[in-house]
DNA sequence: CTCGTTATTGCAACAATTCGCAATAAAGCA
DNA sequence: TGCTTTATTGCGAATTGTTGCAATAACGAG
């Protein structure tokens, strides 16, 4: 039974990449964080701890680990948003609203998947969608 | 029977808001273009006809017409790009692979759409989709 | 443990995007 | 047409994100 941060660090070296400590700074302060959260913020929690790291450094880091699929990214109110990746993927609900966040299992987008491939011949991937729209008290209080 | 931008400048209008020179360049520029294009790509062509716009304008107005619906956005291999929203939504298909982009009917969401309204009560506004995935010839080629 | 290869970093310049604020001008009205 | 209101612009600066390149350091081989 390996920890997730040791999953991850092997994949990492698995894959030919090198576990360097800003990558496993960065690993855990999203560990820590356990939410979305925006490069900026992951930043700035980067710089609190060790100011030698720079920003371009953050950046490519983010980027990478998105690549290998350790983290997952997603556009939510127009902010990009990164976490780590879970086993099994999720999605989310943005209301316009109320700004409010709902996480949606992927189940929902089987359907869809099975669609494209059959009707388009496309292996789509759907890792962490988001679909904006309005929450039923949102709804209530635009009509009444 | 109106022109599509005799539509729009309506819109706008209605709504309370002021038609400029500047929108007007914008949307010309985009209705000419008729494909997706990036906030640089359109500052340039709003440059070479009128130097004087500025580049925060550009956004501004990018980001107002998309607002007011009169634009869509979306995030294509990971650049946000702009068009002018057909009266009827569609969506793309774009493949990791070679990069190539298709187009996709609204009719694959309303089936998704509805189960959300279903089981999450939610009313998604589902308008302008990218699902990034394999095209069949691309998978061809990495298995074979 | 030491060495060599090369992936990764820091740096610095650059490009893209956002923001506050004072000046401008679109649109409705007299 | 001229006046008033205030939405919109241009400007300058700050913030955020990207890139080429030389220096550094991870990690496998010996
Ligand atoms: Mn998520
Ligand atoms: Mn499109
Ligand atoms: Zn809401
Ligand atoms: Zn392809």
């Amino acid at each position: 039974m390996m920890s997730q941060q040791q999953e991850i660090a092997q994949r990492i070296r698995e894959l030919g990449f090198r576990l360097t400590p800003q990558r496993q700074l960065i690993l855990d302060i999203l560990s820590a964080l356990d939410r979305h959260a925006t490069a900026t913020e992951i930043y700035d929690q980067v710089q609190s701890v060790s100011p030698a790291v720079n920003r371009a450094t953050v950046y490519r880091t983010l980027n990478f680990l998105c690549e290998i699929r350790v983290l997952v990214a997603g556009t939510i109110s127009g902010k990009t948003v990164y976490e780590i990746a879970d086993p099994t993927p999720h999605h989310h609900l943005v209301c316009t609203g109320c700004k409010h966040v709902t996480v949606l299992g992927d189940h929902h987008f089987e359907e869809l998947a099975a669609h494209l491939l059959d009707e388009h011949d496309f292996q789509a991937d759907i890792d962490h969608l988001t679909i904006h729209g309005l929450c039923q008290p949102c709804r209530a209080a635009a009509s009444g």
